[in-house]
This record gives structure tokens, C-alpha cells and sequence, in this order.
DNA sequence: CTGAAAGCGCTAACAC
DNA sequence: GTGTTAGCGCTTTCAG
């Protein structure tokens, strides 16, 4: 327990800073006994209680001296136990693994410290056992709110616990709610669509879809794919929707099975950035040229995105916006327990990124 | 808050789910109730409390049928308020928009959480006045300790604040330690020492190193360079080391200026695969093939690395073991204050990962 | 205007 | 073996 258990005895109105030893935690009751007042006075003071009648400016200030005085800090501990909010928002992330998720989290942080709330990260990765305790832990946590990051849908557990924990739940990129929370979103469609128009505008008529496990929203970038491609283009050839794992090699793979087509692709989406990686680098190690042999159009610009070889054509997924939507509603709904958490989605449209990887079929 | 405070009323051994709305969290009163024993009966069988004299068999398993009938789950915050660990463990992150800090997180919180704990997430970026209430914020969050991840060195304030901080510390990946606390990190004079023993030994002798802020591990690597370099091949000539920011933009820029020295590298190592990844892109832009007419060697082994183009000849690093190590420093320190936390340094070697990026100078 | 006192959920003496 | 009793630090009636 390190120093705080430590300093139980010397307790009162000493200075903080004696030795190099851990100093004892300031409690109110400290400030009380140097400011000759008391705790209660003390709590209404620092915390500003809209009395109905006003406390001596005098006491006051003497009250906020000693606190300074002190390094007097609030134990939220305390705090949460009566009822407090803990100002603390739990996040759980589909795959922190994966870079775009890394850089959501990055963005819920900054958005979230900003109006006072600090990020406790939990994941769902890999096994159900580990997922299954995660709400309940939480919850247990007692953050104020849970913000979901991907799509859970394969993670039943996870989701039943949901439905039974008592703080908000918002849930960000898990596709078209079939969740009862509020979900705020990429808009697929419009992205896919912007991303196909280029590509058809460009010239193709033969694209291909590589995409990831069909969950939330790469399950709607592919709808979108279909119902695109089957309404402007024709038919969809068999074997040109692979599936493969969301990660580089995922990519290699689907773009091997591609070029093995009796009538390959000359263009390809994929469902993520990452995935693109993938097709750029087997498309190169098998001698197809990018963009002249093979245009390819990626999804969520990623930092890397500029700097593929070549640069990378892709939707810029508008993050913070989403980040900062979703945070907006897990922090009113927590403030405001009756607002019913109605399940509404909230959609942003992602822009198209023209780069070097998509110009028209030879 | 939400649901938390709305059953108040209610409480007493009732079925947690009478209806759809917000049940009140069960606390050990109600299981007392409900086993017709005392509350700390439940608590001391609740937690196995080592008691001299055991409990009675079957008042145990009337105790344990309630909880589990009640949905029972502790209120951590009343336990911590009693002193008792919180489970948390704060992360200070330098920059996790940095792909490979993201990937150091994930493995951050899939091994605390395999020890029991979550993981309370702060980042230094930008703002010193942010940064500022880091460590304070964390320590207030009663984070049973903090891990710091990067190098701090500039940002002053939060070190001060982690000096008197009441918890263990513990800092990887921050070079070799000017703090006062146990440090895990990789050998970085190891790595940059295999990489270039790789490159002389394919007979390269105009090496130019690429870096990012000289901060704690990039000094490291620096240092090793020259200090190599040196001693191997002569004096380094003017311009060979570049210091750029550390993104993908930042190995354009370095590349740009390598190429204009009189006497352009016949190969680079830079500090991080992130620059490598911009050093490959402006090369294949400005026509200069790597390998062929260019060797590149990287650091840290990111996802992306083996799927560059050509494939990145990189140091893996061993993330999962220094984030163990550092992890089981920090857990060991919150469980034993009084482990003094004599301040050393535990390295990690990292391997070298020959792919295709590198090649005899032409 | 301010103090005393109760109690949030839990653990840890201290009884019997 | 198990119940009773104090608090942990704080907010919030309820009395002055």
C-alpha cells in the first residue's frame, strides 16, 4: 500500500513537508484544526455549497489559506462513496492493437481530460473469460460512464453485462446500433459510396472489396460495397469480397487471392487502412504496379496513410468528432440520470483523401 | 451518477431485478439480511479473511448463496476509502498518437489486467499546464502505482510532481534513468550496435542516423551511433545525424536533407520505424531504391514493419517483457512500501530482424 | 453563519 | 464462531 496507509498516526495541523519521509495525506479535519474551525465549515467552503445563507468571507479565507497551506487535495474516494460522480470514464476498446483504435483512445483521453474526466482503459481482446468480467469490472469501477469503442457483437457476454450495468453506456464505430445505446458513427455508406464514385469516376468497372471480420461497421462498409457496386456496376464476380484478419497480412493474403481470379481487379477498397498496407505490399512483391496495374482505395487515414508507397488514397474518419460526440453524451447522460438514454445514432462523413494509389484502369 | 444514487430507499434482501429499471446495488447489509447473519460475517467470509478461529461451514454457504442470489459485487471505493489498494494502475504516456506507445498501452493493460489491476490512462502530450496535473491527478485517483512510459525529461513539472508523490513509480522506456526510480528499458546501445554491426558487415561505411528529439532512449541511440561509428568507421561527417520530429513527416524531411550532402549515406538507421517508414517513402519519391541504392534499418519493429515497402530491416522490440518486468517492479513495490525502491536498471536486449530493406552499398 | 452528528460500504479490532 | 463497534474522508441534514 506504499505511504498512504503510513502516515495514520500524525495527524493535525503540521506541515506537510517535514523530511523526505511520506508526508500524511491532508485531510479536512487537518485544515479544520489549522484554520480553528470546522470540518464542515471546511467542506462548504472548498467546495463552494450554495448555502442559503452565505459563510463569513473571513472564514473563508481563513479555510482556503490552510488548504493551500496544506497541498489539501479532495479524496475522490471519499467522495464517490457518498454519491459523488468519480469524474472517471471507462473505455472498452474492441482491439487496442489495432493503430486506429490506438489513436481513438488517444483522442477519448484528450477529449475527456478536458472537461475533467479521466480514461480507464479496459479491452475486449481475444478471450470471452477475460471480456466477460470486464463491464462488471467496470462498473465496479464506478465510472461515471462506458464508452464502447467497436463492435462487441461477438462478445455476447460482454454485451449482456451491459445491459445490466447501471451507469451510461454510448457506444462509438459498432455500426447501426442494434445495441439499445446511444451510438454516434463514421457514416459507412457515404464514405464507401464516396470512395466507389472516385473509383468508377476513375474508370474501373472491376473492384473488389478486401475486408475484415464482417462486424459493425465493416459489416456496413461492405453493404455498402454491394448494394453500390450491384446498382452502377453489375453483379459482383465471385471472389471478389475476401475476407481476411483486420491487420497487414490480412491484406497480403485477400490481394494473392485476388490476382488468382480468371478476371483480377483493377481496383480494390479495403475496409481498413491497415488492410491496405497489406495489398500495397503484395501487389509490389508480386510485380503489380500501384497505381498503374491496380488502383487501391483504403479507409480511416491513418498516420501512415501518407506514406505508403505510394501514398495511400483513403476516407479520413473524422475521430475527434466522434470522440468528442460520444463523450458528450456519456458525460450528460451521467450527469442527468433521467434523460433517457434514447437509443439514437448520430452519424459524421468522412472525406475522401485523393493520394497516389488510384488512378484510372490501364 | 446515474442509477448509483436512485435506490436509495429501497434497500433490504429484495430480488435485484424486480423490474427494467435501475436495481439497487446489493451491499453486504443486504446479503447480511438475507443470510440472517451480521455484516462483518459476510465480510470476513466475503474475503476468506484468515481468522484464527474458522466460520462455521454452513454460515459460509448461506453467505456465499445470498451474494451470488444478490449479485453481489464489492464497492471498491468503500474499499479504498478503509485504505485497502484500489487495483489501478496510472499510465503517464509520453504520446500514444505514437504507434508503438499504443502498442506498449495494449500490452500495459493486458498484463495488469492478468494481475488484477486496470489501468488509469494520462498522456504528457502538448500542454506543460496539462501535463502539470498528471501525476496529481493520478495520485488522487489513488492508483496503487504509476508506470511512466517515454521519456519525461521536458516536462519538468510533472517530475516534480512525481517526486513527491506517495506512490511507487516505476518508468520504462525513458533511457537510462536520471530519475530516482526503478527503470525497465531496451538496450538501446545493443540494438543500434547490432543494426549497424549489420550494416559495416554488409560493407557500408557512410552511415547516417536519423532521429527524433535526443530524449531519454533516442539520446541512448544517438550516443551509440556516434560512439560506433567512431570507433568503426571514423569520424561522422557533417550532417550525417538529422533531427527531425518523430513522425513519418520527419524521415521525409531527414531523407530530403541526406540526399543533398556531398557525399550522401549509403545507409540509415533511424531511431524509430516511424521515421523509417518516411525515410522508405521520400526515397521511392525522389527515385532512390531501397535497398539497391539505400540501406534502412528501423527500430522498435512496429506492425507495419515487416509490410514497408521493401519490407523494413528493423530491432524488434521486446515490449511484452519490459512492460512485464516493469509491471511486476510496480505491483511488487504498491503490495511493499517499504521495499525501498532503490532506483535500478533493468534492460532488455533487443533482436535484430534482417527483412529487405538492407544490402551491400552498390 | 457555523458546529455536531449521521452515514456512504467496508474492514478490523474487540467483545462474548 | 460470530456479533458489535469504530472509523476511513467526505457531504449533508439538523440544530443552534
Amino acid at each position: 500500500m506504499g505511504g498512504r496507509a503510513t502516515g495514520k498516526g500524525e495527524r493535525g495541523a503540521v506541515d506537510p513537508r517535514t523530511d523526505g519521509g511520506p508526508r500524511a495525506v491532508p485531510t479536512m479535519r487537518d485544515i479544520a484544526l489549522l484554520a480553528g474551525t470546522s470540518q464542515s465549515t471546511v467542506s462548504r467552503v472548498l467546495n463552494d455549497t450554495p448555502t442559503r445563507v452565505p459563510i463569513a468571507i473571513e472564514t473563508r479565507e481563513r479555510v482556503n489559506a490552510a488548504a493551500r497551506q496544506l497541498g489539501y487535495r479532495p479524496n475522490p474516494l471519499a467522495r464517490g462513496l457518498r454519491g459523488a460522480p468519480t469524474m472517471l470514464i471507462g473505455a472498452i476498446v474492441r482491439d487496442i492493437t489495432d493503430p486506429f483504435f490506438a489513436g481513438a483512445i488517444e483522442a477519448l483521453s484528450t477529449e475527456a481530460r478536458g472537461s475533467g474526466y479521466n480514461v480507464v482503459l479496459g479491452h475486449a481482446h481475444g478471450s470471452a473469460d477475460e471480456a466477460m468480467e470486464l463491464a462488471t469490472v467496470l462498473e465496479t469501477r464506478h465510472c461515471d460512464a462506458i464508452v464502447l469503442l467497436g463492435d462487441m457483437q461477438d462478445q455476447p457476454q460482454l454485451l449482456a453485462d451491459l445491459r445490466n450495468v447501471l451507469v451510461p453506456v454510448v457506444a462509438l464505430w459498432q455500426g447501426s446500433s442494434p445495441l439499445e445505446v446511444p451510438t454516434v458513427d463514421v457514416d459507412n455508406a457515404a464514405g464507401i459510396e464516396a470512395g466507389l464514385e472516385h473509383l468508377v469516376g476513375l474508370g474501373h468497372r472491376r473492384i473488389a472489396f478486401v475486408s475484415g471480420r464482417p462486424l459493425g461497421d465493416i459489416r456496413e462498409r461492405q453493404a455498402a460495397f454491394e448494394t453500390f457496386v450491384t446498382k452502377r456496376v453489375g453483379p459482383i464476380p465471385e471472389g471478389y469480397i475476401q475476407h481476411v484478419s483486420n491487420n497487414p497480412t490480412g491484406g497480403e493474403d485477400a490481394l494473392a487471392a485476388l490476382v488468382e481470379l480468371p478476371e483480377p481487379p483493377t481496383a480494390i477498397m479495403t475496409s481498413t487502412d491497415t488492410l491496405a498496407v497489406g495489398v500495397l505490399h503484395a501487389a509490389h512483391a508480386r510485380g503489380r504496379r500501384v497505381p498503374e496495374d491496380l488502383s487501391v482505395v483504403g479507409f480511416d487515414d491513418i498516420q501512415l496513410a501518407g506514406h505508403t508507397i505510394p501514398a495511400l488514397t483513403t476516407l479520413r474518419m473524422p475521430t475527434r468528432e466522434i470522440v468528442a460526440r460520444g463523450l458528450k453524451v456519456a458525460i450528460d447522460l451521467a450527469r442527468d440520470g433521467s434523460a433517457a438514454p434514447e437509443p439514437r445514432v448520430d452519424l459524421v462523413t468522412p472525406t475522401l483523401i485523393v493520394r497516389e494509389s488510384t488512378t484510372p484502369p490501364a
